[in-house]
DNA sequence: TGGTGTTAGTGACTTTGTCACCAAAGCAGC
DNA sequence: GCTGCTTTGGTGACAAAGTCACTAACACCA
């Protein structure tokens, strides 16, 4: 799958780039694979190089200095790092970092190749702002949601979106509360109620959805948005 | 002030551009003056134009469908509404509203002249990306900042920025409640609490800071960082 | 002077976060 | 098997923050 040749095809952004700047992408890039749990950057690791993800998931997360962690976002395959990397090149006093959720595989490249990209094709530079854009946006909805949604609307909707339509998680009450920014109690206390409802069932280190339609209701589980 | 051949010039980001550009944007720009309270741009009203502020503060803040509300950021002279631009182009389902603080004056040119500038200039390509890597690291501090921060820890925060070395800040407990995205009773018991302790006086519609040190001791005031 | 909207104060209650534990499950080494 | 050790989850007491309903004081205008 990890055909040097053909990378740029499978990123919707970047397959209608005329001919020579496609060659400069394909020439110029390298496929990198990095093991599940590598962090990629964050504090005193920033990348020289701007990645595409072809393969697997990258887990955005701040680490406060008070000790907790919140989950910012998820980078998965056909995205790109461009932002994150961007970042990182012009503030150094950055408290975010990712993960390697999963094994990963991404096209690496350099910094002035990319500058060229974005000089030369409106495509590209129309795909790089879009990048940019939904990523505020769905900051701005972030913010919204962690300042004044309750804890049970937020976590029905993370197991939904956790889910991805199986019902069985595999995940720990930890877990979860990073996901949501709070404490493990908290999380333990949530789930015991919907137990109590019926609408899961808990197992050590996963969680059985019985009832999705409840869930649904309770978070307000719509297809637009993140 | 506005004299429109030399507005440039007062951008640190815009001043270093070749001649031809900068006579550009002169030429394809239009000085525009909006009175205070007004809504710049918000849901059903995105601006065609980019914005590069030449004097006032506009404020952006989410309104959520819960009825809160939260100050995300505020655009200073100096600085450009790029990004909320941008993102208004990208997507329709935008809950963030930017209102004029005060009165305001801008530079306001099309986005095919933003595009071209882009594309023309690598000194304006690290303006724009500049900016937006500010506004994303600013956006994950705060994140940080709501889901984990005591809120006496930000209302001394708060107080502080607000009150520019002044000791006198005319402001409402409703206000506040908006700048922190909680409650005004909230707001109203932490400034009890405050002025119990000596540090503030409160007045109708106005707040005097008796003990500056203690609020920044208490605030992790720093310089650096937003 | 009276009416009206704004601003702030208060008590009761719920929700969420914190702290200090405990207990059971899984696991590695012997 | 048994023995520690780590991970995972449960619990109660308490503190902090958010919600709700109501009151009081003030400013200002007709």
């Amino acid at each position: 799958m990890t055909n040097k040749d053909e990378w740029v095809e499978r990123f919707p952004g970047l397959s209608r780039l005329k001919p020579t700047l496609k060659q400069l992408l394909i020439k110029r890039s390298e496929i990198v694979s990095v093991p599940v749990g590598t962090t990629i950057f964050g504090p005193g690791k920033s990348p020289e190089n701007m990645l595409f993800l072809l393969d697997g998931t990258v887990r955005v997360q701040q680490v406060s200095d008070t000790g907790h962690e919140i989950v910012l976002y998820r980078i998965e395959a056909g995205q790109s790092c461009v932002l994150t990397t961007a970042c990182l090149l012009a503030y150094e006093d950055y408290s975010a970092e990712g993960v390697a959720e999963t094994s990963v595989q991404a096209a690496a490249i350099p910094r002035d190749v990319f500058d060229d990209l974005v000089a030369q094709s409106k495509l590209f530079r129309d795909f790089v702002f879009a990048a940019f854009s939904k990523r505020i946006t769905d900051l701005f909805l972030m913010i919204d949601e962690v300042a004044f949604q309750r804890m049970d609307v937020r976590l029905a909707d993370k197991l939904i979106r956790l889910s991805n339509n199986q019902d069985i998680i595999a995940t720990t009450h930890q877990k979860l509360s990073v996901e949501l920014g709070t404490a493990r109690e908290v999380i333990s206390r949530q789930l015991q109620e919907f137990q109590r409802r019926g609408w899961i069932e808990q197992g050590r280190g996963n969680i059985n959805l019985l009832n999705r339609t409840k869930l649904e209701q309770l978070g307000g589980h719509n297809t637009k948005g993140r």
